[in-house]
DNA sequence: AGAAATCGTTGATGATTTTAAACACGGAGG
DNA sequence: CCTCCGTGTTTAAAATCATCAACGATTTCT
């Protein structure tokens, strides 16, 4: 079970301070729709969906990623970032305990020869960052480079990609990826 | 005009290397359905839409947000950063020119003092960020926290917030906000 | 208090979507 | 050649959604 499209739209319509009749006139369609939708007795067809949303406005995008449960921690200690790493590679999350973030920022450390295994990574979204400290050499596709502090990267996290910090000292980057990989 | 759900639902099952029935009997609709769909000829209701999307399977938020137009750079030299700032402020945007990005990430410096301006920044999305070099006084909502090299923030952009530099020392951040502020 | 306005809800009807089953096309193998 | 798969597409009937108009409840103003 995912979203309840119904009160999500009320929720967000009442966000707005907008009546189910102004919300209708604006979107061009009838109050009685509206309110049937808000109960969960129809589910809208995503046109219908879509002419409602412009009314107030807000894109299709936005309405299925908008969570409104939120009044969570702002500000993160260097010690309650969460270490999600292994021996070698230090990953140390940003507001892990947030839900339904849109992203993942993370502090990472490589000590010296350190990689993300054997096999490529494939997944959702898409990630960048930037280097601090040391060097990484980062593989995309077929392509592959050294990057240096101060450089940067950004990628389609599908496209297969490995880290590998090649030096002989330990290499610090800070990285976001979103949707959030952890 | 923003998205051709029926293009992209037919891109999406075909990167995912899925056949018309496959994806129907996976999703418990009928392979007519998922044509019609793909053609425009009806717009899907939300529910329909979902059933669908669960035999990928991929949220109704991924499904709205996910763009497909995309084979661009992934290595970013120190100097290919895109700088943004002012005199006292340095922006440094990861992947520019990168259409429909899901992020922005950037390297940002603050020299002693500097700040984001009197009035409090108010705007749609989510940030966080790391401080790598120097302090920064970071004010969201009622609060406000002084952050030391190695801590992190992580907030929503519609809380009213504003970034100052409090030392005498240059302050360094690498950050990222989604969607795109730059 | 009473009238007028606004709110969200409901029922019957017309419009649209969804199903089930058949169609047409193309490639693989006997 | 020709059947057997596998595609995606199309059609009529069943199911669902959207509209229109009316309803009861609440608030506002006279």
């Amino acid at each position: 079970m995912s979203i309840d499209v119904g009160a999500h739209l009320r929720a967000v319509r009442q966000m707005y301070g907008l009546s189910q009749r102004e919300l209708a006139k604006r979107a061009g369609v009838t109050n009685g729709m509206i309110s049937l939708i808000e109960q969960n007795r129809v589910s809208p067809s995503v046109s219908s969906l879509k002419k409602v949303l412009d009314g107030i406005p807000m894109s299709l995008s936005e309405f299925f990623t908008l969570d409104l449960a939120q009044a969570p921690q702002v500000f993160f200690g260097s010690d309650e970032l969460t270490n999600l790493g292994s021996d070698d590679v230090s990953l140390r999350l940003v507001a892990a305990r947030r839900p339904n973030r849109a992203m993942s920022i993370l502090h990472e450390c490589y000590a010296p020869g350190a990689d993300t295994g054997e096999e490529m990574l494939t997944h959702k979204g898409e990630e960048g960052g930037v280097v601090v400290r040391g060097t990484m050499e980062l593989t995309v596709g077929g392509s592959s480079r050294v990057l240096q502090p101060g450089e940067a990267y950004y990628f389609s996290s599908s496209v297969p990609h490995r880290f590998r910090n090649p030096g002989r000292e330990e290499c610090e980057i800070i990285s976001a990826s979103t949707p959030p990989t952890f």
